[in-house]
DNA sequence: AGGGAAAATGTAAACGTTTACACGCCGACG
DNA sequence: CGTCGGCGTGTAAACGTTTACATTTTCCCT
């Protein structure tokens, strides 16, 4: 591999040069300047990134840890990252947690010094450990934590809200006893999304019977099954609040192949809006999460606080959801 | 920053051991072991990985290099590519080379040493510049690219053989006057999917009229486009062969509001069988393409490379792709 | 107890950059 | 004509590791 060193020695010249030419252009001639970028170019020289990484101490790389990779909500988060990443002409270093890899903690450890901040979404309630695993002071952006995880700067979403918007809505059509499929265990997004439809159901008197909250953890194959269980209930429920758009879709096929007609016999609803929705039949009502600003508002986050030269106070900020009605419950709002 | 000599001092050691500690195990006393051991945790030290790479010129990276991270199709590959290299316990550096961003010869160039290998999706037919821009040695995957490529490892799907099969599977259906709604101008995948419809509409003597072919770019939007074209058409074709999904989706949609009903007015098939395909209504007749497993082999193919001590003949693959049936093009086949 | 081999540990060079500092050269000014 | 300042360039140290080699320690054998 041809370093720094050949281009310097085939130019005719310091390696301190070369690297001037290749960094801030400081003060350099012209013609000099000509001479080692057409040497550079013919040898096939690039700079070694690590090396530059070492004494510099920047990366240029921003590190992006997930759950899980699986499905649209975390596509559109990865979006949303690279191109606020990008912009800057930042790398991304893309990890997931899952299961059977290795844990948070060793992801995290292993990226130290190869990602200058750290944009990480670590959902469980638990997770407080992990986070002191990280170096104090070193830039970090938490997606959808509990905002009790102080010390970092975090961005969630307006669960809580989202969930009331939804559940009201369902109950203004008429429904009194509504179900929902609740999300993973020990999940902060789940638990505020609960707390939304328990709520209205309090405030607005309607079925609070614990057999309508049926347990799920976001997995299409857990929307499927906790359909099923709930369609063997009496009386029936007469909406569904899944609580996210992946149960909503595997509940979907569930209550169809029971045989029930969708929003006639029952009516469903989600959260997250992803782009499957609106494709959905009928198109699913869901609760509009901006996932890619998501992502974006994390990056320019991570940036800020880059930039900073002293800590500064962290900072959360909330994105506002919206409900989007289609025909999945059975109002009559929305195309297609 | 806390570095290894921070932790060797504390410990009583030299750099020496505490290297050996965290890397090979060499010889270490069980006692020496531990102390350094419980000196980093308490210190909370993890090693530079840019300096560990500069020495050892292995960084445990994979760089992906895609043309953009937008839709279901790229999602799936990195995940694919991911879960290998997880298992092999490396990292991912992720790239999108969307215009606008840095061109693909720039995005290579920035990824030198940074990533022990590379996995780079360019489908473009011209791009055989850009890739000359990799140093000669440097391991790498090309994906869906040309298979005159050569000099390179590369992995393709059947994308002739998939049209063909569309197109004969559609002929079947009693249809002979079939569009096709192309992919992107100078797109490998693009070009072999219209030459496998047009061998199908020659040996079969369909309606072989240019005015069939109509123009794309794979993006959804395109194909709500030339949809709209499609139905201006007189006689109208009876059915449309989208070159991937995203433009069906977009062509039904545009169909569906020109007061067409599927498949029952004009029959419909799509290309890459993305999960959102069995969700649409009707359900979306594609060609499946292992997409997953595209990016599970790169890797594969990828880490083969890496471990090679001397340099091997490039090598093709080409997965299979399989016609799934479902509603939209009419046939009885398929659930849902 | 002394010798030696093997095991454990230390020393220092190397990886490819960036950058503070030193140096030489040139023109302008006194 | 000598000095000074600024520009262009070179020299060398530093970044945090790994690892070949040197050195010390351990421990077994006689």
């Amino acid at each position: 591999m041809i370093t720094i060193k050949d281009v310097a020695r085939q130019a005719g010249v310091s390696v301190a040069t070369v690297s001037r030419v290749y960094n801030d252009s400081a003060n350099v001639r012209p013609h000099t300047r000509a001479r080692v970028q057409a040497m550079a170019r013919e040898l096939g020289y690039s700079p070694h990134g690590a090396a530059r990484s070492l004494i510099t101490s920047r990366t240029h790389t921003l590190g992006l840890l997930l759950p899980d990779l699986y499905g649209e909500f975390f596509s559109e988060v990865i979006r949303g990252v690279d191109q606020a990443a990008q912009r800057e002409g930042f790398h991304l270093l893309v990890s997931s947690a899952r299961a059977g890899g290795p844990s948070l903690e060793d992801a995290l450890r292993s990226m130290r010094g190869r990602v200058d901040g750290l944009i990480v979404m670590s959902p469980d309630l638990d997770a407080g450990a992990s986070r002191r695993s990280l170096p104090h002071g070193f830039p970090v952006v938490m997606l959808n934590c509990p905002p009790s995880d102080a010390g970092y700067d975090s961005i969630g979403i307006a669960n809580y809200e989202g969930a009331v918007a939804m559940t009201r809505h369902l109950a203004g059509l008429g429904h009194t006893r509504i179900a929902i499929i609740k999300g993973a265990e020990g999940n902060f997004d789940a638990a505020e999304r609960l707390r939304g439809y328990r709520a209205v159901v309090r405030d607005l008197g309607l079925d609070p019977s614990p057999a309508l909250e049926l347990s799920g953890d976001f997995s299409e194959a857990s929307g499927h099954a906790a359909a099923l269980r709930l369609h063997a209930l009496v009386p029936r429920p007469t909406a569904v609040f899944a609580a996210n758009d992946g149960m909503a879709v595997g509940a979907l096929s569930a209550l169809r192949e029971a045989g029930l007609r969708l929003p006639h016999d029952i009516a469903l609803g989600g959260f997250d809006d992803i782009p499957l929705a609106r494709y959905l039949e009928p198109a699913l009502t869901s609760v509009h999460v901006p996932i890619g600003v998501l992502g974006e508002h994390a990056t320019a986050c991570l940036f800020a606080g880059l930039r900073a030269t002293e800590p500064t106070e962290s900072r959360r900020e909330v994105l506002a959801t919206t409900l989007v009605v289609r025909r999945s419950c059975g109002a009559q709002g929305g195309p297609g």
